[in-house]
DNA sequence: TATTGTTATACTCTATAACTATA
DNA sequence: TATAGTTATAGAGTATAACAATA
């Protein structure tokens, strides 16, 4: 780099006035945890959101999808394409809801239990690398403040 | 809802074990963030990624693209599509650098000047959605919290 | 050799719209 | 009428791999 272009891009990681916004940091943060996590769950072929959805039914055995969707913040046919490869992977299984025709019940397989597990494993390392750099109190701080973003 | 059902999903946004988990908490907040800035740039038609981009090439004119990767945490593909969208859309041009013939030398043009005032305005109101649920110094804790997690 | 840009390719998330079945 | 699931479709971000041009 000659010293005029070093004068005029002063540092690599300088973005200037998008420093001051409150999105564009949130953005990042998003960004720098999905590719952590992408790489710790590569071997389980595993993305965030279907870490998510595994969790939540063997949390719920027999929810609908609707209400994953609800509580996960996912329309109905986003929701569904997870659920269906998932369920092609052999994680998951829907049954007929017996309350209510309209719904599908969702349940993990022994195979979708058995690969929850591994996530489990996985998450504690994704969990460490993010809260290394945070005291517990700093931590409790954080997850308040999101809360209040997306509740 | 049945009685039994309402016993057994005790809440609709109730997310059990996930509520412990950071990461988590983090795409959540991103997500609502993603769907509000989808909401506000509608008539713009301009994502969060091209409106970053815009926004420092328009801080650092004649930036190469291996720089506005660095600096947006983007791989080199990545920033490839999103500038050849821009570039499409006639918001952005691409010159050959003079000091680095591997280099392109990146550049708003007159309507890309124009949109990007538009989009300011509109990060006003983004920002001032997000920022409605916090005092001052919460947001200085929140954006000083996320660079940790980004730096 | 290393860096930058480019192209091709692929996968996931996201959503809208329209249709079916059920409440 | 409203809700839940389904299907089709499309756009955007993300990345890897391989290649060309340049340093």
């Amino acid at each position: 780099m000659t010293e005029a272009a070093a004068a005029e891009l002063p540092q690599d990681d300088d973005i200037g006035e998008l420093n001051a916004i409150v999105g564009f940091h949130i953005r990042l943060a998003h960004g720098a945890c999905y590719r952590h996590f992408t790489e710790t769950f590569a071997d389980l072929e595993l993305t965030q959101k279907q870490v998510s959805v595994l969790w939540l039914v063997d949390d719920h055995p027999g929810m609908s999808q609707i209400d994953v969707g609800t509580r996960l913040q996912m329309d109905r046919a986003t929701t569904m394409t997870i659920v269906n490869r998932l369920q092609a992977r052999g994680y998951m299984r829907r049954e007929k809801s017996a309350t209510d025709g309209r719904k599908q019940a969702l349940f993990l397989t022994p195979e979708g239990l058995t690969i929850l597990g591994h996530a489990k494993d996985a998450i504690r390392e994704h969990e460490a690398w993010l809260k290394s750099r945070f005291t517990q109190k700093e931590l409790d701080t954080l997850m308040e403040l999101l809360a209040r973003i997306h509740d």
